[in-house]
DNA sequence: GATTTTATAGACACCTGGTCTAAAATCATT
DNA sequence: AATGATTTTAGACCAGGTGTCTATAAAATC
């Protein structure tokens, strides 16, 4: 809502409108920044376009120049929010300074301040969209799919990493246990969106890692 | 799609009526019933009556006199399904005949046979609504929270008595691991249904099971 | 400078979905 | 049997959503 309304001038902008400001004249990122904001929210299906272009100080004119159709937009929302969030895991699953497991829960932290910033009212945009799938066309539950299988193999190089650190007992399977993980991860989402609180990512986390070695649970190795 | 049409007679029905057929005459139970798939399968908000009221073969203009509005309608559908869950969960957990986990097994079984049965289109309702949770009306949320919590005493009690057991390490909190089984729960139904397949729940309730015991992951007990 | 291309403005058509009112059919009562 | 009350229904209504269309303006190209 503290958007920088982008110009309103009718016609085609002027070539320096590109330097003037951030957003500024590219009404096409203002929209895309737009609809992270209302479908990490509120999902697709019950998300109104008017809104999001309210949002972006975009009219309604300029959406269908920009985007197919609202379909074509979510996907394009879906393309930068996974892009999005692969980066934000790969800076912190690759952060050679900290041991493996340091890693995962240096990502935890920072997508649970995250929501905290937004007062838990936006959630993981693939758990939004994955539980609409039934209403979504189908191009989306592939694109869904993909994405998780995407974060999957970013997150089981660095439990690999951290079964040779010593930290998972070595009969474990990474490539299985990030699989659990997401599973997890998106009904900790849904549930501190719902409770407004962190707890329910702490419940979740402080549970999958300990199930990963049984040092964490105070027995003797044997 | 199959449902019997109830009579679409004009006016009152006569009194004899009601003891003619099984649904035949209880327009709010088919409506009920109708929501309990439409809902669980769409979610609320994306949700439209007309469908509802197609399948429960009852015409539109008889809605409102069953319900106050959509949204009342919503709650008394999702305290059906409440009900309807806490009544599974009560049957299997408190199977004396069989050991703690067991019970927490064939509970698990039993859910996914349900998803199975309806091609993995139709999740858990909490778990739908809640996603949608900021669009909703704000008593849906305490419902919501309150169900969860229900759930999971009813699993705490079954936990407690596996710890008593000896299945589960006695430092671990039952209370805490029911919490977290939830959590992780929802997120599995969500995959399954995105997948269409049973393995995310698989993958879960395996992760869970093995956090819950070193034996479990063949380690000497000390 | 004339033409074509790109971008915007905002009304409008069309549809769907939730809500409500007036009417229809039956019951209850005299 | 006639009248009034009760229960159910049909369909109109309106708000809001998506997508379209024409006019306009600036820039690029010729």
């Amino acid at each position: 809502m503290t958007n920088p309304t982008i110009a309103r001038r009718r016609g085609r902008p002027p070539k320096t409108d590109y330097s003037v400001g951030a957003t500024q004249g590219d009404a096409r990122a203002a929209l895309i920044a737009s609809g992270l904001e209302t479908l990490t929210e509120h999902g697709f299906l019950s998300a109104g376009l008017d809104g999001m272009l309210k949002r972006a100080g975009v009219p309604k004119g300029s959406f269908y120049h920009y985007f197919a159709s609202k379909e074509a937009f979510g996907q394009a929302v879906l393309e930068r929010y996974a892009r999005y969030f692969a980066d934000k895991l790969d800076r912190h699953l690759q952060d050679d300074s900290r041991p493996p497991l340091e890693r995962v829960q240096a990502f935890v932290d920072d997508a649970k301040a995250g929501m905290a910033r937004h007062d838990y009212r936006r959630g993981c945009l693939v758990g939004n969209l994955g539980q609409e799938a039934a209403g979504l066309p189908p191009d989306y539950r592939e694109r869904l799919i993909a994405t998780l299988a995407d974060w999957q193999r970013r997150l089981a190089a660095c439990l690999e990493e951290a079964r040779h650190h010593g930290d998972i007992a070595s009969d474990r399977d990474p490539d299985r246990l990030a699989e659990a993980f997401w599973i997890g991860w998106e009904g900790a989402i849904m549930r501190a969106r719902l409770e407004r609180s962190p707890r329910p990512i702490d419940v979740f986390t402080d549970s999958f890692f300990s199930g990963l070695d049984t040092q964490r649970q105070g027995r003797p190795s044997p």
